[in-house]
RNA sequence: GUGGGUAUAGCUCAGUUGGUUAGAGCGCCAGAUUGUGGCUCUGGAGGCCGUGGGUUCAAAUCCCAUUAUCCACCCCA
């Protein structure tokens, strides 16, 4: 156990970490391009948040929370997701009295009890955006297109799965038609729909048992069940989505896991990269958490995107390379005792003044600093010893290239800013 | 929570119907080259064969349990 890290959990270092920077820094840029800043919320909530909005009777806060109490018997659990905690924020700190909409966004470790498989993990990171206050079709476009520029720059491939699952009422109805849809068929539906279809029947609208795919694709769809605002509003988001030319495919079988969303749900869909969990990004509209948080009438649509799943996708599409890291500038090997005191000193007058240098501090021989310089990548080498300390000139190698240059070393800050 | 695969050197993996001292490639260290990396050659270090039990004259190999890990279901990013 001392040697082994908990189940599901990722050790990041060395170029992967450089791959992570290289992701982090597409994704703020992009972000703030559309006028999001950054939101920073606690590793843990009180669990009454994340059981009210993401829902009871949902597998994440029934069986997979991290829950603990603390010393004062309080409950409290590890964030399984990123949205209750910014609603929380955003009504704890009365935002709604502020500058609307509120746009947000986050990168931010969430955990849940899983059991691990490729592109799961009890620890991962989520990339998402907030946008509340707006109820138009816009702010669903932008969020959309601002996953959309992420998966574009970062390099995955995804397509865009989208939905409308309606508010409340078209929910609540088009569970009661699908119930007894399912139910008219149960005895020829696998056994994990029949037990969907009391606790989440648009579960078994996306089973992967051929025999249930045929009964529902005859299902009646959610679509009429959606009211004229309901319906209005997915045509105003479609229609700009096809005004942006944003390519989209209408999918009645996303319904996502959430209780929160409403209206509006997408996902974006990588489906050869990813292994079984193919879905990079899912998002939607969450018209009513600000309010059952305990704040007025507000609208908010954002997504959660898994950054593990990201880096995946954008690694089999060959957008991440290993030039992300930046490469040591410089090397200073030494012989002798004097070449030794000189060669430290050297390094932290260079590294003062913004140059990436290197020394020995192994105690090794020539011969292993230069192997070691090598390894390390740097891009010049040079050996102190006592003729050069001398004559006051070292001689540096361009280890690409093999060129040699003579270089005083009062002058060597210079040359290492010049090249 | 359910199902399947895997576990041998730092890494990737061989290892015959069970047979005596467990191998290769890469990496690491050293030498060839007394003060110059990469290429080549030579040598060296490094293994409770995941762990515990069982079968057997004999187990890396067969059986059971256990742990870890991977993949899939469920669910989700």
């Amino acid at each position: 156990m001392l040697t082994t890290k908990p189940k599901g959990t990722l050790d990041v270092y060395g170029v992967d970490s450089y791959h992570w920077h290289w992701m982090e820094e597409k994704i703020r840029g992009i972000s703030e391009l559309y006028g999001a800043t950054e939101i920073r919320t606690p590793t843990f909530e009180h669990t009454e948040l994340f059981a009210k909005n993401v829902g009871e009777t949902t597998d994440i806060v029934n069986k997979e929370m991290y829950t603990f109490l603390d010393r004062g018997g309080r409950s409290l659990s590890l964030r399984p997701e990123g949205t209750a905690g910014a609603i929380r924020c955003f009504v704890e700190d009365k935002l709604y009295a502020g500058v609307l909409p509120a746009k947000f966004y986050y990168m931010m470790s969430v955990f849940r009890g899983e059991k691990p498989q490729k592109g799961r993990y009890r620890e991962h990171h989520q990339f998402g955006v907030e946008f509340i206050g707006p109820y138009e079709p816009e702010n669903d476009v932008e969020v959309i297109s601002i996953a959309k520029d992420v998966l574009d720059a970062i390099g995955a491939k995804a397509t865009l799965h989208i939905n409308s699952i309606g508010e409340a009422e078209a929910r609540e109805q088009y569970h009661n038609v699908l119930k007894s849809y399912i139910g008219g068929n149960l005895e020829h539906m696998c056994e994990d729909c029949k037990s969907r279809v009391d606790r989440n029947p648009l579960r078994a609208l996306d089973c992967k048992v051929e025999k249930c795919k045929k009964i529902m694709e005859d299902a009646p769809s959610i679509q009429e069940s959606l009211n004229e605002a309901d319906k209005e509003h997915f045509e105003g988001v479609l229609k700009l989505l096809d005004t942006l030319n944003i390519a989209y495919v209408v999918n009645p079988r996303i319904v996502r896991g959430l209780d929160y969303y409403t209206r509006t749900v997408f996902e974006f869909i990588d489906e050869e990269s990813l292994g079984a969990q193919s879905t990079l990004c899912g998002g939607g509209r969450y018209d009513n958490v600000v309010e059952t948080t305990g704040g007025p009438k507000t609208g908010s649509v954002g997504f959660g995107m898994g950054m593990e799943r990201l880096l995946m996708s954008a690694k089999a599409n060959g957008k991440v390379s290993d030039d992300l890291v930046p490469r040591r500038q410089v090397f200073i090997g030494y012989i002798g005792d004097k070449g030794r005191f000189l060669s430290q000193k050297l390094v932290y007058e260079l590294r003062k003044c913004g140059v990436r240098a290197d020394s020995d501090t192994m105690g090794r021989g020539l011969k292993a600093q230069l192997k070691y310089a090598d390894r390390i990548n740097a891009k010049y080498s040079l050996v102190l010893g006592d003729d050069e300390i001398e004559k006051g000139v070292v001689q540096i190698k361009d280890m690409d290239s093999g060129d040699k240059y003579d270089v005083k070393i009062d002058e060597l800050e210079s040359f290492f800013k010049t090249v």
